[in-house]
DNA sequence: TGTTAGCACTCGTTTGATTAGAGTGCTAAC
DNA sequence: GTTAGCACTCTAATCAAACGAGTGCTAACA
């Protein structure tokens, strides 16, 4: 008999009997546990027979043989998108997520790594946001120095930069008011994509002798606005991962711990995550599916949050195959909405 | 026989040769070894007299009746402080640290932890140097909205601080040029301690309807000077715990990376860890002389570094008890010379 | 008196064999 | 289509024996 490519209602519910009772505990389940665990009233023959099935699918695989079932990647991913079909609307309120406003978003996001990873047992992760279109809302020259000027640029969102600039002639009071009188109503409101070669040559020419410095400022202001160094990623709970016995070994330890500390991999998966669009901003990756080989034992799901208009960040949560899906995706869904908020009514 | 308190030069010898070749294998080491790897043609039974007395005397131990000795703490202590002694003046230096100047200090740091990592297999962790007694050198306040002003605060050393304030009346130029004024006079050149409450209410007098701006920009300079949130440490190369058996059971891994990622702890250690001063500003904590109990079974080599006058930070080494000693003293005795001429020439 | 050879003894580690148990696949009966 | 029964498979746990590195002690030696 050729076997069905679409599975009925009943070998559903088996492989999804598995892949929860493997969730909870990490062992090979076997054709008797699931006999009795369902309210199908099925023998175990019957689930053995159902097992065999789901196995030639590819749903479930046996570590060798004569041992229980695990679920495959493929088996996973079935359970995590029906779930998902499920859970769509359900969105529990975090816990007690002592959210108050930090006034560094550097803190904020670094705390709330740490508390979710206290919250799930899993390793986490959580990337700045990005500035993609943002525009410069406010430009402020000032002499420190003889020799040295600040400059103070504020971008959309309120992140202030700051650069020192050394200048080689002296410059006098009215000269930088009008240096930033000239900044401020050319640049105010402008995208990096906005600041051209053309506007800039222009703001020179204007500038007339100063036009060295305008260079300067030009430079400073297109580092803040772009902010690619300070697309960071902070991480932890990196201990979590010694939880699960099953990704503790020291060869996958020591990968892990690497791949997490090497932040420039995660960035980049991070950064591309920022496009697909899957579940409200929710991603899934199992095994394999996750671009860092060093991973492929691992599973682990994303969420895009916003602080501000156009300021994406994500955060990631970095656990076993059999991590708790329903859990961390509430509990993600229910942060990203907290965050999204958060700035929001400001 | 009373044994003698003080060790004869053999025994130094010996017990010399035993951590050295403890070091390079991990392995307890016997008296055979000992009697064939020196040069001092004793056989092995000598050996064993020796050993036996150098075991009572508390600077080797045997793990179990019958296997080889491994050195105890206080062996590792005098063979620590031997060696500095011998190696006071020899600094090597160092491999090729491309420290090109980074315009961030803190992107230095990092680069610095990792480059240690790497270089030495061993874990490693730097502060953020701290600014004691640092002075405000330049304060400005700007209007950027209606409601808002940004102040900006130059302490010694360049490190600027932003903050914004939210006013509920709208300010004119000339005030806030007045302000200015007032806040640069009264406030440039002093240190946090010398900003005391007469000092503040003084100026508060002077700014008449405006003073609870004063106390908002108040606020912002004492946390710009004090920084507290900024002494951060990164760490680097947690991974390379693996390398090193003896480290890397489950738990021991685990509390391991718990105590790197729990960065508060470092932070209080590093901070004292700039009072103390041995030799050349080196420190070596072995096994139960960390204050950090997680790390028993490691030493740990400090450094503190100065950029500017008053910039102190601390680098470290986490290994294992069996580190190569010689090694990273060196390294980071060259490394700490380097950080320390780096700023000062600017 | 210090050094050495020899030997019995200790104790963790390695090895191999055996066992227990969980789980399967297949067959035959319902 | 479902189920009971049974032989079969493979892993993990257990145990004993052999191994061997290393010691402590004694007696002999220079």
């Amino acid at each position: 008999m050729q076997l069905d490519d679409r599975l009925d209602d009943r070998k559903v519910k088996i492989l999804q009997a598995i892949i929860r009772n493997y969730l909870e505990t990490g062992e090979p389940v076997g054709s008797r546990t699931i006999s009795k665990y369902t309210d199908l009233n099925l023998s175990s023959a019957t689930i053995r027979n159902e097992m065999s099935d789901l196995e030639e699918l590819g749903y479930i695989v046996q570590p060798y043989t004569s041992a229980g079932r695990i679920p495959s990647d493929k088996g996973y991913r079935l359970y995590v998108d029906t779930m998902m079909e499920e859970k769509e609307r359900e969105v529990v309120e975090m816990k007690e997520m002592l959210l108050e406003k930090e006034d560094k978003v550097d803190n904020l996001l670094k705390q709330v790594a740490k508390v979710l990873a206290t919250n799930t047992e899993y390793a986490t992760m959580i990337s700045t946001p990005r500035y993609q279109r943002n525009k410069v809302k406010f430009i402020q020259l000032s002499r420190m120095d003889k020799n040295q000027l600040v400059a103070v640029i504020v971008v959309e969102g309120n992140i202030i930069k700051n650069n020192i600039l050394d200048v080689e002639e002296e410059l006098d009071d009215e000269t930088i008011l009008k240096l930033n009188i000239l900044l401020n109503t050319h640049l105010n409101g402008l995208s990096i994509d906005e600041i051209n070669l053309a506007m800039i040559s222009a703001l020179k020419q204007k500038a007339g002798i100063h036009s060295d410095i305008i260079s300067n400022v030009i430079d400073a202001v297109a580092e803040a606005i772009k902010s690619d160094d300070d697309l960071e990623i902070y991480t932890s709970g990196a201990n979590n991962i010694f939880k699960y016995p099953e990704l503790s070994d020291n060869q996958k330890a020591s990968e892990l711990i690497t791949a997490l500390e090497e932040k420039q991999q995660l960035t980049e998966w991070m950064h591309e995550g920022l496009e697909g669009d899957d579940h409200q901003g929710i991603q899934v990756y199992i095994g394999n599916e996750t671009p860092i080989s060093t991973m492929r034992d691992c599973s682990v799901v994303t969420a895009t949050y916003e602080l501000e208009e156009g300021m994406q960040g994500t955060i990631g949560i970095i656990g076993p195959k059999r991590m708790d899906y329903e859990k961390v995706i509430t509990t993600l869904k229910s942060l990203k909405n907290q965050l999204d908020t958060l700035y929001k009514k400001t």
